[in-house]
DNA sequence: TCTGGGGTCCTAGGACCC
DNA sequence: TCTGGGGTCCTAGGACCC
């Protein structure tokens, strides 16, 4: 048996763990640059306030129902999810941290009174040990336990936990499921299935297998076969390092300069290269794109990328960072309003696969302990306190966060006060 | 005024090779 | 007039996830 335990509206839980004047009313939080509602608490879901609309489209109603409205905060996000998942851990050993707020358990080898109490149990310390609520799904496959949780989420709200181990309780899930709701299934394979009066999960199990294959290719086949009890999807417990490495933003501000599009781009390059040491790789090709906004209609568009490929790969910030500025130069143009810069470094490889060739030179072990060093102070004195000087220093590419609230957790000037 | 960011996997089609 | 076949590799684009 598996099970998938995920927070509920993880990030408004969060929010309201440290301003509990927060429970029982709308809140929401928003994405980057304060564009987009990404969590939304019940009361919100129930204005009708649907997954990544933009605020400008409700402020109306934002005022109308008097809406908490939250700038991601990151930083507590993560450490909060720490907690949760340490918790989980310790009540499970095989366990796959599949997002911010969602693990999975294997529980096939479990000791304990029985899995409904363990569902339980876990979601009982969790709420007691951090605040947060959460719901499990427990059921034979990932694609079944992710419908579990969803089902509790629904049905049983009360208790939180679901558990579809028997053909007629998971029959009884797949005739409930809409065909939208399945795991793997978005927009585009929705609109399909239902054009062909596929409507629930229990219709798409019992279509032809053949048809699937051929219009959902092995994706849409993997789904259906563990909706059937068949697990296909692989466990991973450490995740497989990473293919790409990426980091853009959009721009507060639209951007018209060179020089200040050059600041944002180093600053992405900087987070790249760093993201690569932390994890021991290098990246063999730098891509940098930049683009204009594609709502604004009156703008003329620009889209423009480059890749280039490093001489001797690398996770050393100046060496990538002379790369990017190059690509920058290549596809920068005046006369547009940029809107969004972003670089992707691709082609990564352990940091001890390094093939030189006979004219190069490795780096210096200088240079390496600059970079160590670069990312221990980075580390404990907060990002960004010792950077290159194409950074810059006034940051026209800011982001919006008008609405953010503290790093409760970890950040000794922000920790929560209480009178006793 | 105002529409996120960071990933994965799969497939089709072109380039290239023998 | 007649113009192969089979394989691999790479890339772009599309689908999905949270």
């Amino acid at each position: 048996m598996i099970a998938l335990l995920d927070c509920n509206n993880f990030y408004v839980s969060c929010e309201r763990v440290f301003n509990p004047s927060l429970r029982g009313k709308p809140v929401i939080v928003l994405s980057n640059n304060d564009g987009c509602a990404i969590a939304r608490s019940d009361e919100a879901k129930e204005l009708g306030i649907k997954m990544a609309t933009p605020v400008f489209m409700i402020v109306d109603l934002i005022k109308k129902h008097n809406v908490q409205v939250f700038s991601s905060n990151y930083e507590l996000y993560g450490d909060m999810s720490d907690r949760v998942m340490r918790i989980i851990k310790s009540f499970v050993q095989v366990v796959e941290v599949y997002s911010i707020d969602e693990i999975f358990l294997d529980l096939s080898n479990i000791k304990y009174q029985s899995i409904e109490q363990l569902a339980i149990d876990l979601r009982q310390s969790v709420q007691q040990q951090t605040g947060i609520p959460v719901t499990v799904g427990v059921a034979p496959t990932k694609t079944l336990a992710k419908m579990a949780n969803r089902f509790a989420k629904k049905f049983k709200k009360k208790i939180g936990v679901h558990y579809a181990a028997t053909k007629e309780a998971i029959n009884e899930m797949l005739t409930v499921t809409e065909v939208g709701d399945i795991w793997g299934i978005g927009h585009q394979y929705e609109k399909l299935l239902l054009l062909h009066n596929i409507k629930t999960a229990f219709d798409f199990v019992n279509t032809n297998e053949e048809w699937i294959r051929k219009n959902m290719s092995v994706v849409g086949h993997r789904m259906v076969k563990e909706m059937k009890g068949i697990p296909c999807i692989k466990w991973e417990q450490t995740p497989p390092p990473r293919k790409a490495i990426c980091t853009s933003r959009s721009f507060g501000n639209l951007l018209t300069k060179k020089h200040q599009i050059e600041e944002a781009v180093a600053a992405f390059t900087a987070s790249c290269a760093q993201k690569l040491r932390k994890e021991n790789t290098v990246a063999n090709t730098l891509q940098v794109f930049v683009q204009t906004n594609p709502f604004r209609h009156e703008d003329k568009q620009y889209f423009a990328s480059q890749d280039l490929h490093l001489r001797v790969p690398s996770n050393n910030t100046k060496e990538l960072l002379s790369y990017a500025m190059r690509g920058l130069n290549n596809i920068f143009q005046n006369g547009f309003n940029y809107h969004k810069a972003g670089i992707l470094l691709t082609d990564i490889v352990p940091s001890k696969f390094i093939q030189l060739s006979i004219f190069d030179k490795p780096e210096s072990s200088q240079q390496k302990n600059l970079m160590k060093t670069i990312d221990k102070v980075n580390r404990n004195f907060g990002r960004d306190t010792v950077r290159f000087g194409s950074q810059g220093f006034d940051k026209q590419w800011h982001l919006r966060r008008q609405y953010l609230s503290k790093a409760f957790t970890t950040n000794p000037n922000e920790f929560l006060t209480i009178k006793i």
